[in-house]
DNA sequence: CCTCTAAATTCATATATATGACTAGTTGAC
DNA sequence: GTCAACTAGTCATATATATGAATTTAGAGG
């Protein structure tokens, strides 16, 4: 293959523009997780650089989570796999030993609606699907969510077979409709419960709530997914490292 | 110089080795953040490597922010500064308008103790400096703290004169004590206010609190100080990136 | 068909070198 | 004395190359 050319500006660094470059590659769906990008020598000749360059271009995007390398077999793009992580917020164990318990998902509605005003603004559109979700650790519901993503880049969600549904939707997301969440914003505060997050989470209304407001990403930081989630703020837990 | 060897296993890739050395020497003190480290072309000679890989070394150390880099001027140890990051739990807004509140430190106790059952275990003993702290938003309390250190480290900690403290613990501990900060962990969960709480940041026992518990460590990974922040759950607001 | 071996491929580490960009200090003209 | 030009030092980017480690593939031999 003769070389192309890099895209965007060219007073940017090269690593850079290469990291820009493949960053659209894999917006575009040109590679599954399952095989590997061209090798770092094949991108070298493709775009005219050294292979140091490649690599600190291919450096960034495994720092961002984007890529993954595997010595001796190649470099690939890395499946979403951190929809369960609002379950970092809360306590896994059971109340009786230390096991871990497996999370587990129940929708509860789809249906196409009228954004309410935050995630109108969060996702920039009124036309959405609303999919109300309710999230349990050993059949003990922990996590009541409304999730809203945009009607025009889901068609055909809300007809989709219920046994489609995983515990996790961003693989759904990526599989069905090639929606990449690259990554997402929680934003976390306290409240007290309604009458409807009470009933679903079998607590009291008024009783303290954690409440964690999420907008999702994709690679080109376009807000897909925007979405409420509350748990009980007895179980909530949350450790944080900082340097 | 003739070349110095680099410290550690030498099984480990030289990049590894440099930073674990500098980590080492930076631990020792001997740089302040005043001057720059040697330019990567005299670590370079000094170790007996070529600059790249002193240069990848160097990155891991920038990356992890122990070191910062300025182009045209050298590389500085990076001073301590992310005390003050509890408040990023809490909103720092008035209650009026939109513009940030200044942090003020309001040192209410400090004594030799011994450190209660968590502290100790955190801190791997129970002779300990106990200091209690009240932190203000233009005079409004909005953090009550009990902080441990370990009495050994901070000899005459308690002798020190009030004027010597500013807003800001581990610039202190670091420029008194030689202790340097590298990272903590904070972990999260809610509870009622005692009457203790309640007292000093004027709310009524019971009220919904967010509770922070902190153990910080050094560069040897030795943790150096517990604590345990108090703050109203209205006020709570926390922000999480993930990807 | 299976297993072991050898070779090819790919990322990981390391060296050597060159040029550009930026900073800080020095020199020199005015 | 002031300010502009120059210069040496330092990090930033980029190339070219070599060797090692891990994985995959192909093939020989049973």
């Amino acid at each position: 293959m003769a070389t192309s050319s890099l895209s965007s500006d060219d007073r940017l660094p090269a690593y850079v523009r290469l990291r820009d470059t493949l960053t659209a590659r894999i917006a575009a769906g040109e590679w599954t997780p399952d095989a590997p990008i061209p090798s770092e020598m094949r991108l070298a000749k493709e775009y005219g650089l050294s292979v140091g360059t490649v690599r600190k271009g291919v450096d960034g995007l495994v720092d961002e989570g984007l890529l993954e390398r595997r010595q001796g077999s190649g470099t690939y793009v890395r499946a979403p796999s951190f929809d369960a992580t609002l379950f970092r917020f809360f306590q896994l164990r059971e109340a009786d030993g230390s096991q871990r318990a497996i999370p587990s998902s129940q929708l509860i509605v789809r249906a196409v609606a009228t954004a309410p005003e935050e995630a109108a603004e969060a996702l920039g559109t009124t036309k959405v699907i609303k999919t109300l979700r309710l999230r349990s650790l050993s059949d003990v519901p922990v996590l009541y969510e409304e999730i809203y993503i945009p009607a025009d880049r889901f068609e055909g969600f809300v007809e989709l077979p219920a046994s489609s549904f995983g515990p996790l939707l961003y693989p759904l997301y990526f599989e069905r409709f090639g929606v990449l969440v690259k990554h997402a914003v929680d934003d976390l505060s306290f409240d007290q419960a309604s009458a409807t997050v009470a009933q679903q989470l079998r607590l009291k209304a008024g009783d303290p709530m954690a409440v964690i407001r999420r907008t999702a990403f994709d690679l080109k930081d376009k807000p897909v997914e925007w979405r409420i989630a509350h748990g009980s703020a007895a179980q909530f837990r949350y450790r944080s490292e900082i340097s």
